[in-house]
DNA sequence: TTGATACGTGACCATATAGTCACCTATATT
DNA sequence: AATATAGGTGACTATATGGTCACGTATCAA
């Protein structure tokens, strides 16, 4: 699990994951083209780094290798924090702040 | 929201988030017990970035410090990757590897 | 088979990060 | 008032991390 922490700290590898979330299944390639200031090697241990953490599945194809989000780690550390009986609750927050677009946190 | 997924990639941030969950409301002090291995500065410091992403909310009780868990941050972070309508998807294929203790994930 | 394309490995460097410490302020106790 | 307790700040160091590069392998096209 500390590897899917790992993982989703960092901007250009979630970014990579809203690039899956959008069209599944991208070669490396075509995903250098999601973080253009980095080189292909930069992404690859992106790339790398997000299959460790099984956040995407690879599949080889010819020589190209495709890339698929597996959204199931996401869910488990949804779980750790937020209980089934603290669900409503929590939803009823975030629509809140989705509707009033402030912050009706319990401030300090 | 980088602040975020920045305070939940250390071990002993999710420790105290966790120590959190189960007693709600525990002084600084306290809360180095969870971390017995690190200084009082290095618990302040981990609280600090907890707080900074708005995961834990303070309040100020005579010269103690109250420290609260927020799961609201959490579940939005979910909400990134797990649309509404694949939410049913994801929670059988939890429950999947809940029971058979497996890892049925798409291999390659 | 020659060249081009797509991906992979290991070492390397600059920078960010974690953790500690000396020192400080504020509240409680006696 | 004197002392102990609870927490806070800024500077410092060792280490981890992000990114790059030279070089290597496998597949496709001509």
């Amino acid at each position: 699990m500390d590897l899917v922490f790992k993982a989703l700290a960092d901007p250009g590898r979630r970014a990579l994951l809203d690039a899956l979330h959008d069209d599944d299944g991208q070669t490396l390639g075509r995903l250098c083209t999601v973080l253009p200031d980095l080189t292909r090697f930069g992404v690859m241990k992106h790339l790398g780094v997000l299959a460790d953490a099984h956040l995407v599945t690879t599949r080889k194809v010819g020589r190209e290798k495709l890339h698929f989000l597996n959204p199931v780690p996401i869910r488990e550390l949804h779980d750790r924090w937020i209980s089934k009986y603290a669900e409503p609750w929590v939803t009823a927050m975030v629509e809140l702040r989705r509707n009033l677009e402030g912050d009706p946190r319990p401030s300090t």
